[in-house]
RNA sequence: CGGAGUGUGGCGCAGUUGGUAGCGCGGGUCGUUUGGGACGAUCAGGUCGCAGGUUCGAAUCCUGUCACUCCGACCA
């Protein structure tokens, strides 16, 4: 392609709605234009990235049995009912002109196991991979970070259907694997996490988290062992035992006005973790209070487990008042309003002696033990695991923590899907059984933002040369200069006929603005073709190492060219 | 859905106590330039998000509404 051609309008200026480096990027470098919040136009060189990810996951998934199959955006809503998934908050619906409710496509398990069930009847027609690559809509709550949280994004989407678990298994790893390959080739250091499987269900999940500094989840890894696990998963190990300092009197002191942790440890000049905080839920409509320690955050999912109850949420403020006789912010387990059942997380096992609410507007309550005085109903982890807490699997190293994107999510789904879509086959012994899924998700166009997270410096994007929209730029210097002129036409033939991907700087701008422009759009590797010309020579850099130009001879550069590629390639596997 | 913020030429912004809109970049034309976002001249381009109200007069004040961004909730 010629850049006189290119339809790239770039931008001098970052837009004002970009936050995020990628987004600001991918709107300088005109790779995508906003249509909406949370939806995108991809221009051509966003696409050409765009389509370079997508083709290289169709290579590592066909390369283990994966059959490529598109399914519609469209949804009729039956299929949905069968499962319960047409009441997802985040569908966007609409009706056709007979007033049929269909929902735009978000994931496509019942899609999937509909063709599957009217045709796999047999453990013989098993094991099967199916999957897309396909746009997905999604009404989320908030989009941001442009192409990282959109409303319409575009996801890989793989589907298998096993007769049994050692077979599922298989084809599980063999995903695991295939994403790390994936990951590798697009130049993303990543992170295979067990996370939280939310309401997808299933038992084993794995998340794939790229590692840069903006990324939105916190993932938590052993210093000592392989253990990693996203921070909302990350379970804490038990406190081996009790020990509770010697309790002394309890008293309540006057805090006026401090409601929130941070407040009351100004007012009282205590640290957090010498605080308890109480705070009121509802489980399945019936009040429950959850302790944790000040200096911790209540993890729902993990109190969804432990209370047994089918959804939790914070009490609203009239509740908390009802329940414990004050307003928010002065809440304890001692002396409540109401008797209600006592979730305290593990932590509290130890230390001793903590400041709580104390059920009445403007005081808290001092010297207060679990245990001695009040009694706790229920033990258990509760709490967002932190950096610094013990490794749950080895049990002697510590974790630390990192910040990730979630750019792919894998689950062993088992038969949850085909129980409730009755998709059976026939075993070997006639039996008829449900048949065993997995799924398998990979955010395409996160992953095309992830990497300019990962890859990017104060002049633009550093595009890994496997997923850049183009591989090589030529820049000539003087487009009155017919010498050079003429030599970067020809350097352009050749290069395309190896198939090289080639961008000519053909430009009538300055050359100033041709490298910013070439830096901008992230193209890996540079040709200049300027006053070096006049001894048959040509200069050749790489995006990668700032300012480090090469002379290398005309009559060697398609070679030098073609092997700079291969070595580039050579560094992500 | 709660909290905060922003809407003024394509982009980034200014606009005072209310007096009828301006700057930089970008764009067109001409000329000079041509190895790191050039210079001069000249031209074009704006329902000030939208609606209603106050006023002799509104980008500016009031009410409503929409959109976008950020923090949180949420995230199948």
């Amino acid at each position: 392609m010629k850049a006189s051609q290119l339809f790239f309008p770039t931008l001098r200026e970052v837009p004002r709605e970009a936050e995020l480096i990628s987004h600001q990027l991918l709107l300088r470098g005109g790779f995508v234009r906003s249509v909406a919040a949370g939806v995108y136009s991809y221009l051509p060189l966003g696409w050409r990235v765009h389509e370079k990810i997508s083709q290289i996951v169709r290579e590592e998934v066909n390369a283990f049995g994966g059959q490529e199959i598109h399914m519609p955006v469209l949804v009729p809503k039956e299929l949905l009912d069968e499962t319960g998934r047409s009441a997802v908050p985040v569908l966007f619906g609409l009706k056709d002109r007979n007033q049929r409710e269909f929902f735009l496509g978000f994931t496509h398990e019942e899609v999937v196991t509909d063709i599957v069930r009217n045709t796999v009847h047999s453990w013989k027609q098993m094991p099967l991979y199916l999957y897309q690559i396909q746009t997905k809509e999604r009404d989320e709550p908030r989009p941001r970070g442009g192409l990282i949280r959109g409303r319409e994004f575009t996801m890989f989407d793989g589907y298998s259907f096993d007769y049994s678990e050692e077979k599922l298994d298989v084809i599980y790893r063999a995903n695991y694997t295939a994403y790390g390959r994936v990951f590798r080739r697009c130049g993303l250091e990543y992170l295979a996490v067990e996370a939280d499987p939310g309401a997808i269900g299933g038992s084993e999940n794995h998340e794939f988290m790229v590692l840069t500094e903006n990324g939105e989840d916190t993932v938590l890894r052993c210093d000592t062992c392989t253990y990693a696990a996203n921070a909302e998963r990350a379970e804490i190990p038990e406190p081996t035992e009790i020990v509770h300092s010697q309790p002394v009197a309890s008293e309540v002191v006057s805090t006026p006005g401090a409601h929130t942790v941070d407040e009351v440890c100004a007012f009282l000049k205590v640290e957090a973790s010498q605080l308890i905080k109480t705070i009121i839920c509802m489980a399945d409509g019936k009040p429950v209070a959850a302790l944790v320690r000040g200096d911790r955050d209540l993890n729902l999912p993990k109190f969804v487990r432990v209370v047994g109850a089918k959804s939790v949420e914070l009490a609203d403020a009239a509740t908390v008042i009802r329940v414990t006789g004050a307003p928010v912010g002065f809440a304890g387990p001692v002396g409540l309003a109401e008797p209600l059942p006592i979730y305290a997380d593990n932590e509290l096992k130890q230390g001793g002696n903590y400041i709580v609410g104390a059920n009445q507007a403007d005081a808290h309550r001092t010297g207060v033990t679990p245990d001695h005085d009040f009694r706790v109903t229920t033990w258990g982890d509760i709490r967002t695991a932190v950096a610094g807490d013990k490794c749950p699997r080895c049990e002697e190293g510590h974790l630390t923590d990192a910040r990730g994107i979630e750019v792919g999510h894998i689950f062993k789904l088992g038969t949850k899907y085909s129980k409730d879509m009755q998709a059976v086959y026939q075993s070997e012994t006639g039996e008829k059984l449900p048949i065993l899924m997995g799924c398998y998700g990979l955010g395409v166009s996160r992953t095309l933002a992830s990497a300019i997270e990962a890859h990017h410096d104060e002049n633009g994007i550093v595009w890994p040369i496997t997923i850049a929209p183009y591989e090589v730029s030529i820049v000539l210097t003087n487009m009155k200069d017919e010498a050079i002129v003429a030599a970067g036409q020809r350097l352009y033939s050749e290069l395309r006929e190896q198939k090289v991907d080639v961008l000519l700087e053909d430009r009538e701008e300055r050359t100033g603005v041709k490298f910013k422009d070439m830096e901008l759009i992230g193209i890996p590797i540079q040709i200049v073709v300027g006053k070096g010309l006049a001894t048959g020579e040509v200069e050749v850099s790489l995006r990668r190492e700032k300012g480090i130009r090469t002379a290398v001879p005309l009559t060697d550069l398609v070679n030098h060219i073609v092997q700079l590629i291969e070595a580039e390639k050579s560094r992500l596997l």
